[in-house]
DNA sequence: TTGTAAGCGTTATCAA
DNA sequence: TTGATAACGCTTACAA
């Protein structure tokens, strides 16, 4: 059965107290080179892993930090924890990491789950969260960092983005190319989807054109792209122009043109949001807003560890923008 | 700062002993219902958060199985994780989620971490492990199911399908179809990705051709797609098929089709691997093998939380099969 | 250089 | 129905 070896196992096998094992692996140079090569041996032998659980007791550090995700299979978010380990293994960090599926009550237990093993710190991908989550947050005092947009009322620390802001943007450059019937296309209505909304509908205000949106509750791909593209060429007339939400559907829209042989951008300009790979194989390459999420990572991670190390950023809201790649699609 | 609440913090605000807030946690029926009352205001308001250290301290299990994926950015483990999900939630077990990026140190590392939290099984989706990763699972004891493919030599459990015989079948297939110059497209070496190429190899061999193939030691992409059917192109004469290792690079190498005019699959056959959403967007819909991933998750979640309730698998080994997605790339 | 003792927060067990 | 006690394995502080 399962047998764990302990560091008084292995002080047993050698005739000395646990208390100097524990020392060889804190701080070796404190243990005779003798005893040290002894421990060594048996270390090896016995297969001991370190066990957390008492650490965690005593008020010390865990020297983790919690992240939460809500997708395993979004290159947004590996990138952003890319950034964020790159951090945490120079300072000597774990992290434990869960995904939420874009649920405010998932996120709620994962993050439940990630303060029971107690963790020093949190990351959190997501700004919209339950009561519940905002209570035992800020009860907790624990530094937290909400990252990718920018929320009005942080819980504590933020890093991110203005989506209303770049979508506003992109949909100039749109319009400035001549497009007017610009559709904006929107999957699994999260909070990140509804600002680039904002920020498409006060462009097109702006320029005395009327917002019309297509939008699906159900998780965006490329699927899902084709399907509200067709869906918007039914219901709009002489469209010209569609600004997605992200590449995933522009990818699956500028499909759907090639099949049909409308010409991007000449009849169609497409917009994605991301800046992902899958965009810039296509012919045309896909014009994208560029998100810097690695970027976002490194900056999440030093903000919490700072925190962590009693030093509080002093501004706890930072913009990391954006940038647009120009592409050939508009 | 951090101010941990603890149940002796809320037994002191109500005047009694931490063991009546134990009770009213792990078996409220026995305690009063009065005082049950009362505590589940007081924990209401102190924002209470279960302390999992002293748990793990004791002999008892964490309820809690520890996940390694490689990547955070692939549907196929996105699905392998939702499938574990689904059985662990609805047996009262949390999972402790790591990735290894496809590196076997980094994988070892995080198992460790895994393991210094007490984990009481792990689900690994590789195969190849580092010399010490198999010594302390094996010394361990711990019940461990490696996914995805299916290992000579499993560490305790194994449950997936013959990456080899899919290869084989599919390739095969487009034998059948009359192409006979079929090129091999790899990246990012790993074992699965070798197994296919001695599946595309056996098939080609058998049927009197000679394989040929195009690597690249890089992580898959759409791009890397392109690249290495570009490769295809210039290094072999009159290629008739691709068969590629996934379907990122299939959709990578369809679009270069796109882009040049060849027609698939009249010119060129293309077959991917793993029926991946982004495929059926194509025109035409990428011919695909498809996995059970997700029947592949329950599966393993079942195996082990089976283990470690002590009713061991009596077949260590599943082979859950695969299917064929036809399409019209073939 | 090594050892001793106390304590971390919870739960199992036994007692009232 | 509630309480007292011990135990889990490690680290900190102090002692030898």
């Amino acid at each position: 059965m399962t047998q764990r070896v302990s560091l008084q196992d292995i002080a047993d096998q050698l005739g000395i107290t646990k208390m100097t094992v524990s020392r060889y692996f804190r701080s070796p140079e404190r243990v005779a080179p003798a005893t040290r090569e002894k421990i060594a041996q048996a270390v090896k032998r016995s297969g001991y892993i370190h066990n957390r659980a008492p650490a965690l007791m005593s008020k010390a550090l865990s020297r983790t930090i919690g992240v939460v995700i809500p997708s395993l299979s979004n290159q947004v978010f590996s990138a952003l924890v890319d950034g964020i380990e790159t951090i945490t293994n120079a300072e000597g960090f774990d992290i434990l990491l869960a995904h939420s599926g874009y649920d405010q009550q998932v996120e709620e237990r994962k993050i439940e789950m990630l303060m029971s093993y107690q963790v020093d710190g949190l990351i959190l991908s997501e700004t919209e969260h339950s009561e519940r989550t905002r209570t035992i947050l800020s009860q907790s005092g624990l530094p937290v960092v909400e990252c990718m947009e920018l929320p009005e009322t942080p819980i504590d620390m933020a890093v991110g983005l203005n989506h209303k802001a770049a979508a506003f943007e992109a949909v100039n450059k749109m319009i400035s190319r001549g497009k007017r019937s610009i559709v904006y296309l929107a999957a699994r209505l999260d909070r990140r989807t509804l600002l680039r909304q904002q920020g498409y509908e006060q462009a097109m205000w702006q320029a005395g054109y009327t917002p019309q949106t297509i939008a699906t509750p159900f998780q965006s791909s490329f699927t899902q792209g084709m399907n509200l593209l067709k869906q918007a060429l039914d219901t709009y007339d002489s469209v010209d122009g569609i600004f997605c939400t992200n590449d995933d559907l522009a990818v699956g829209a500028m499909q759907h043109c090639k099949n049909l042989g409308i010409r991007v951008p000449e009849d169609l300009a497409i917009v994605g949001y991301n800046g992902l790979d899958v965009g810039q194989t296509m012919q045309p390459t896909l014009s994208s807003i560029i998100t810097p999420r690695q970027a976002i990572g490194i900056k999440s991670a030093h903000m919490v560890i700072d925190a962590i190390n009693g030093k509080k950023a002093t501004t706890p809201i930072i913009d990391l923008g954006f940038s647009f790649n120009n592409g050939q699609s508009l």
